[in-house]
DNA sequence: TTAGAAACAAAACGATCAGTTGGTTTTAAC
DNA sequence: GTTAAAACCAACTGATCGTTTTGTTTCTAA
């Protein structure tokens, strides 16, 4: 392949991924990719075969990507010195925060069952392992309570992230618009880190 | 309005709340809606107007549903004898097990921008009044730590749940299979619920 | 310089879509 | 039994959809 044609793969595949991030599969006309691409309708089709197979390839790229960043916190995160669940609140907050497509596509994808579990079960299994890894070494070092499981450690860190990323609209009216705010999401972070440390001692983050 | 008139409104509604359910907004036709509902296409525009406007007949109709839930759960719910968190947490994880429709549906309309902020503030009044109060209750009787902020308790049980059904194909992966049987939501709402217990005393559910 | 890949423009395809219309039949209240 | 609302049937707009086709132009690697 060309490099011209590397290029013109890449603006289908960028705009294709604000597009269907913004409206879903159905609400996305092929038409409106091409045109944001400002590429040729029928590139498209040479390059992804199907508006489905090309919604497929988004959703790769975003799970590589979501790889990707959490690689960098994985290298960037100093056991010990930091308290491991309120980094990890504060990372999937920023991330749905600063890469919103990131999680409206996959909640998308959920919905429109589009998700390919064996891609995203390869995706996935370095941050799975990682994470079930750091879980372990915190709670024997005993800076997590001994009585918390992985799971439901990893469904609240994650969850509450997600729920307030993806319902929004919904918890502006729950709990306040104050709610959304910077110095609100950090303390969000140390509340949870709270809950999980063992002891019950003061604040390190 | 014959009580004709209503019977086939009502069809019309809830052949069109599966369908949207099942397929979002832009992916569910009027036809199809009229169909399921054994109905003349041409009612659907004489009692809604639009596809629009009865998909926003349809959420109305759900958040009434979600309060009228929640308001016979608040009405079986005794204080002191049971464990707020854990019924709570087993609350919502049923409603959505249960009525996986409510998740969709709202998912969706996340997703689509389609909420009335009006319509849901009304429909979630009274539910938010009771959570707020019943915490405060709880924390002052303390049989929730004194450290716990309202917002995150309601966050992480709500959260958690809401997680847990709407990522069920991501989380699958990451957690395993067993991890959506019925004992396991139990040890869930169990883990919350012990996560917020003050003193760290033996499990009361 | 030239062959071939890459990209373009534009129209056409059949299907489906939301919404409308006109005429006919069924129902139920008086 | 009359009447009017309710429901049906079916065809019809005009637009948009995903996808394909045909022909032409632009680039780039050898």
């Amino acid at each position: 392949m060309q490099q011209r044609a590397e290029k013109t793969r890449s603006a289908i595949l960028s705009a294709a991924r604000t597009l269907f991030a913004a409206g879903g599969f159905a609400a996305t006309s092929v038409d409106s990719i091409a045109a944001k691409a400002k590429a040729n309708k029928q590139r498209i089709y040479a390059y992804f075969g199907s508006k489905r197979r090309l919604f497929e390839a988004v959703l790769l790229e975003v799970f590589s990507e979501s790889a990707a960043e959490f690689a960098a916190f994985a290298a960037s995160f100093r056991p010990g010195e930091q308290d491991l669940t309120f980094e990890l609140s504060q990372y999937y907050q920023k991330l749905h925060l600063e890469k919103p497509e990131f999680q409206r596509l996959l909640s998308w994808a959920n919905l429109e069952d589009a998700i390919d579990p064996v891609a995203l079960s390869q995706a996935r299994k370095s941050e799975n392992q990682a994470l079930k890894l750091w879980f372990d070494r915190e709670r024997d070092a005993g800076r997590i309570r001994t009585d918390a499981e992985v799971e439901s450690w990893l469904l609240t860190v994650m969850g509450t992230a997600y729920f307030a990323s993806s319902n929004a609209l919904t918890l502006r009216e729950t709990l306040g618009e104050s709610f959304f705010q910077g110095e609100a999401r950090r303390r969000r972070s140390r509340d949870l880190a709270r809950l999980f440390r063992s002891g019950g001692g003061p604040d390190e983050c």
